[in-house]
RNA sequence: GGGUCGGUGGUCUAGCUUGGUAUGAUUCUUGGUUCGGAUCCAAGGGAUCGCGAGUUCAAAUCUCGUCCGGCCCA
C-alpha cells in the first residue's frame, strides 16, 4: 500500500515540473513557483529579506529599463542618493516621521559597540535624504521644474507577514522627486505620473489597473493627496502598484526649499513624488499572467524571449547543433534575447522546464526541419506550435511577440472587467467581498471624518476603501451605508494586500 | 498584532504518539545508453534531524526558549 502510493506520487510528479491550480490554490502556487522557477530563495534566513536569483532579477532589470525610458522621455534625470539618512533630517517633517518611524531600521553603532554621535536610518523612502540637498540646489525659478529619479532599494520593517516580492522589508523601486514653482505645476506632474503608470504598467507589463485618489487617512504621510494604481490578484484581492503624491509645500517648508521668482521674491516650492515598486510589480506580474503550468512572461520582459531546443537524432548531433547555432546568431543579431539550450537533457524535459520558466517563444529544430529549411515555433501563452520557414523566422517572431503580449494583456483585462458591482448597504458590500468582487459604494466623505465609517466597513466586510476613481468621472449620489449621511464620494471597496 | 501548522542530505519527504547507529525519491558526479513532450542502467557523493538549554544511561523523537517559514484572521 505504502509503496503503491509512493510510486504513484513519483509517477505523478514526473508529469510536469510544476502543476498547481492557480485560481483555486493561489498561495501554494505563488510559493512553489518562486522556488521551482528560481525567483526568490527564502532560505536566506532574515525575515523579509530575500536573494533574487537571475531569472527574477533579469526580468526586474528589464522592467526597470522600461521605466527609465519612460521617465527620461518625460525629462526626468537619474541620480542616486545614499542609503542612510541622519536622524535629524528624517524627523524634520512631523507627519512624515510619525508615518514612517515605526518601520525604520536604525544604524546606531560601529564596530565593537562604539556609538554613533547621530543615528542613521536606512531609508524607508528618500524624501528626507533628498530634500535637504534640493534646498541647496534650488535657487531660482529657472531651476524648475526639477525632475529627478533614482532606482534603489528601500527598507521598511513590515510588521505584517512578509512575502517574496509582494511585501518585503527591503524592496526595489524607482522614486521620482519633482519640484515646481506652483501647485498647478505639481498637480500636472501627478497627472503625468498617472499617464506614465498606464503606459508602463498596462502598456508594457500588461497589467490592468484602476487609479484611485486615496482617502485622507490612507495617504502618504506628510503629503496633501495620494493617487495610486491597484491591480487585481488571482485570489480576488487588489494590490497597490505605483503611487504618486501631491506634497503641496509641506516638505518645502520643513526642508526650506525656497526660490526667487521672476519678481525677485522668495517663495516656497511645490513638490511631488512618485514610487513605482518594481519588485512588487514583478510579484503582481507573475501572479496575473501565470497559469497552472508556471510563468507566462510577456515577450517585452522575458530575460530569454526565445529558447532554441535542438532535436538530436543519433549521429546527426553536429548538423543539428550547427543549424541551431545559426538560428541563434540570426535572432541575436536581429536584437532578440535568445538562448540555445544545448545541455544534454532530453527535448521533452526542456519543453517542460522552459514552459515553467515562462519563456514566451520556443524554437524546436531537428533533422526534419533542416531538410525542409524550417523550424517549429511554439508559443507559451496559448501552448500552440506551428512550422515556420527559416527565411520568415525573424519577421514571424517579431509579430508573434506582439501577439503574445496582446493576448496576455487581454486575458488579464477580461478578468478585471465585470468585477465591479454596485453596493448600497453593508450587506451588499459583504456579499461582494465574499464573491471576490470590488464594491462600488457611496460614502459620506473621503476626508478625515469618514475614517470611522471605513473602520466599520473593514470590520464587517473585510474590505478596505481604495478611494475615489480618478481615471473616470463619477458623480456621488445616495447615502453613506454606515452613517447614513448624504454621500459626497463614490468609493471602491476591496479586499487587499 | 492574534490564531494555527510546520522546520530531517542541494530539493521534496518517512520516522516523532510508544526515546535506542535516519527512510525513500529526486538532484549532483562518473561511465554507458537515449534524444520530435520528463530515456534507461550501473557506480559514487551528500544530514552532528533550524538553533540553544533541560529531562535521560541514551533525544530527530519528550519539555522550555528562540529564530525562520506556511496558512487563516485583523
Amino acid at each position: 500500500m505504502d509503496t503503491m502510493s509512493s510510486s504513484d506520487k513519483n509517477k505523478e510528479s514526473k508529469q510536469a515540473i510544476f502543476h498547481i491550480n492557480k485560481e483555486e490554490n493561489f498561495p501554494d502556487w505563488f510559493g512553489e513557483i518562486c522556488r521551482v522557477a528560481e525567483l526568490a530563495d527564502i532560505r536566506y534566513g532574515v525575515k523579509g529579506f530575500t536573494p533574487f536569483p537571475p531569472w527574477s532579477y533579469m526580468t526586474m532589470d528589464i522592467m526597470f529599463d522600461f521605466y527609465d525610458t519612460a521617465l527620461k522621455r518625460k525629462r526626468h534625470l537619474p541620480m542616486l542618493f545614499p542609503t542612510v539618512i541622519p536622524e535629524g533630517n528624517l524627523t524634520k517633517e512631523t507627519e512624515h516621521v510619525e508615518g514612517f518611524t515605526p518601520s525604520v531600521f536604525w544604524i546606531g553603532e560601529i564596530g565593537d559597540g562604539e556609538k554613533l554621535e547621530e543615528r542613521l536610518a536606512l531609508r524607508p523612502t528618500s524624501e528626507t535624504a533628498i530634500y535637504p540637498m534640493y534646498s541647496l540646489w534650488i535657487r531660482s525659478w529657472r531651476d524648475m521644474p526639477l525632475k529627478r529619479y533614482q532606482r534603489c532599494s528601500v527598507f521598511r520593517s513590515e510588521i505584517k507577514s512578509t512575502r517574496p516580492f509582494l511585501r518585503g522589508r527591503e524592496f526595489l523601486w524607482i522614486e521620482s522627486h519633482n519640484v515646481f514653482t506652483t501647485h498647478e505645476g505639481a498637480l500636472a506632474q501627478v497627472m503625468e505620473d498617472i499617464e506614465t503608470t498606464k503606459e508602463v504598467v498596462t502598456g508594457d507589463y500588461g497589467l490592468p489597473i484602476m487609479v484611485f485618489k486615496r482617502t485622507q487617512w490612507d495617504k502618504f504621510p506628510g503629503g496633501l493627496n495620494t493617487y495610486a494604481a491597484d491591480t487585481l490578484m488571482p485570489d480576488g484581492k487588489v494590490i497597490q502598484l505605483p503611487s504618486t503624491h501631491d506634497l503641496g509645500d509641506n516638505f518645502a517648508r520643513a526642508f526650506d526649499i525656497k526660490y526667487l521668482n521672476e519678481n525677485n521674491e522668495t517663495a516656497y516650492a511645490w513638490q511631488t513624488c512618485y514610487g513605482p515598486a518594481v519588485s512588487r510589480m514583478f510579484g503582481a506580474l507573475i501572479s496575473v499572467h501565470g497559469d497552472d503550468k508556471g510563468l507566462r512572461l510577456p515577450f517585452k520582459l522575458a530575460p530569454y524571449q526565445v529558447v532554441i531546443i535542438p532535436i538530436i537524432k543519433g549521429k546527426n548531433a553536429d548538423a543539428v547543433l550547427e543549424y541551431c547555432k545559426k538560428i541563434e546568431q540570426t535572432l541575436d543579431k536581429a536584437g532578440f534575447r535568445v538562448h540555445l539550450d544545448d545541455c544534454d537533457a532530453t527535448p521533452g524535459w526542456k519543453y517542460n522546464y522552459w514552459e515553467m520558466k515562462g519563456v514566451p517563444i520556443r524554437v524546436e529544430a531537428g533533422p526534419r526541419d533542416i531538410k525542409e529549411e524550417q523550424v517549429v515555433v511554439f508559443r507559451r501563452d496559448i501552448m500552440k506550435r506551428e512550422s515556420v520557414a527559416l527565411k520568415d523566422l525573424k519577421k514571424h517572431i517579431k509579430a508573434l511577440g506582439k501577439e503574445i503580449d496582446q493576448t496576455l494583456k487581454s486575458q488579464a483585462e477580461a478578468k478585471f472587467e465585470g468585477l465591479v458591482v454596485d453596493a448600497d448597504t453593508i450587506g451588499q458590500i459583504e456579499d461582494a467581498m465574499d464573491k471576490g468582487k470590488i464594491a462600488r459604494t457611496p460614502l459620506c466623505t473621503i476626508e478625515m471624518e469618514g475614517l470611522s465609517c471605513d473602520e466599520e466597513i473593514k470590520d464587517k466586510t473585510g474590505g478596505e476603501i481604495r478611494g475615489t476613481r480618478i481615471d473616470i468621472d463619477e458623480k456621488a449620489d445616495g447615502v453613506c451605508p454606515v452613517c447614513g449621511k448624504v454621500a459626497q464620494d463614490i468609493v471602491y471597496v476591496a479586499r487587499s494586500y
